[in-house]
DNA sequence: ATAGCCATGTAACCAGTTACATGATTTC
DNA sequence: GAAATCATGTAACTGGTTACATGGCTAT
């Protein structure tokens, strides 16, 4: 067995993704913490949720493992945060780790599966309320495709649209399976 | 205004949605922690993912709410839960409830966003490393819904459908993207 | 009969959500 | 200049993950 070597130069330890989504956005200049939030949701809320309380934390915590360092306190006790070399070189770590599986979680389906105890209309009723949300999602991708000049970013929302095209494509075919009775199935 | 009701018969409380998957399992029957676990990993593990120690705490909650009771203890710690009469409401009621959107964290999407920082050709490597399991996924799918005889839990795994091919349909979007050279983007 | 594996559960920690607090700005 | 609104942050709680503990079963 090989010497191991155990001082890594300059190693910043593990980061999660939305610590370094935050570093990510910090590479475009110093931001408080709600800057960060509307940021954030602008660019990746939809498919990488976080909340305010979380954005604080995480700002503490790589903080105090100097990742970032804090501004002077302005009105209303807001600070912004600079990113540090050490943050540099610890964002960039991250990206080069491969990237884990999604994880999806959606209640209707969950009440879908369990859905012979449930009446076929209120079935409907979740089905089209859900379906007005899609279209309207799949809408707004449209026309946010059509205005982001990053290639990459755009394929973020490319995403979007076939996943909001798909969802579409297999709410209709439910609602139609729910239309034929049950003796009929094939 | 109408006279306010303030006693509700056997309200049960809220129920989060792994909570209530727990007690709709326990439909079919006593089961234990460690058996509930395989049951939804296998019925509802591809959109609902959980793990044991969760299982462990609800079933803890839910009996100490009375809407589970659980049996004599065997071997190994073991004891299996029974459904009682409270449970089938809170189940009935969770159910009535319209569901919640869904959520999705994606880091490949995260890490895309964020590309501009990445080299083409790691980009490149994560692609394909998710495409060979999205591929499986569908396989896997397409498989399970030949043999599944509830209309609506086929139903579930019909989305698992549309939405791999969709990834997939997305991948070689990207991929192909990847491939122009960026002074011919439109 | 003992070594190793599998079934089962627990504890500690980390991440995400909800609800709250409060100090600036705007508006009339 | 008081009321309403918005920007900003904090605290408490719930849900999710990782790592650990251990007793029973199987095979040789």
């Amino acid at each position: 067995m090989s010497r191991t070597v155990p001082e890594v130069k300059a190693y910043a330890g593990e980061l999660n993704s939305t610590a370094a989504s935050l570093l990510g956005f910090l590479h475009g200049g110093p931001a408080s913490g709600y800057e960060l939030v509307g940021i954030a949701e602008g660019l990746i809320g939809d498919f990488w949720s976080l909340t305010r309380s979380q954005v604080y934390r995480e700002l503490a915590t790589l903080s105090a493992r100097g990742l970032i360092t804090a501004g002077p306190v302005g009105p209303r006790a807001r600070r912004r945060y600079e990113l540090t070399e050490t943050g540099r070189v610890a964002f960039a770590a991250w990206l080069a780790e491969p990237p884990g599986p999604e994880q999806i979680r959606y209640p209707l389906l969950l009440k879908l599966a369990f859905g012979s105890s449930i009446d076929r209309d209120t079935l409907r009723g979740y089905l089209v309320e859900h379906r007005v949300m899609h279209e309207r999602r799949l809408k707004r991708y449209y026309d946010m495709a059509d205005n982001i000049d990053d290639k990459l970013l755009r394929s973020t929302v490319r995403f979007g649209i076939h996943y909001e095209r798909g969802v579409l494509a297999w709410m209709d075919e439910v609602a139609e399976s729910l239309d034929v009775p049950d003796a009929e199935e094939g």
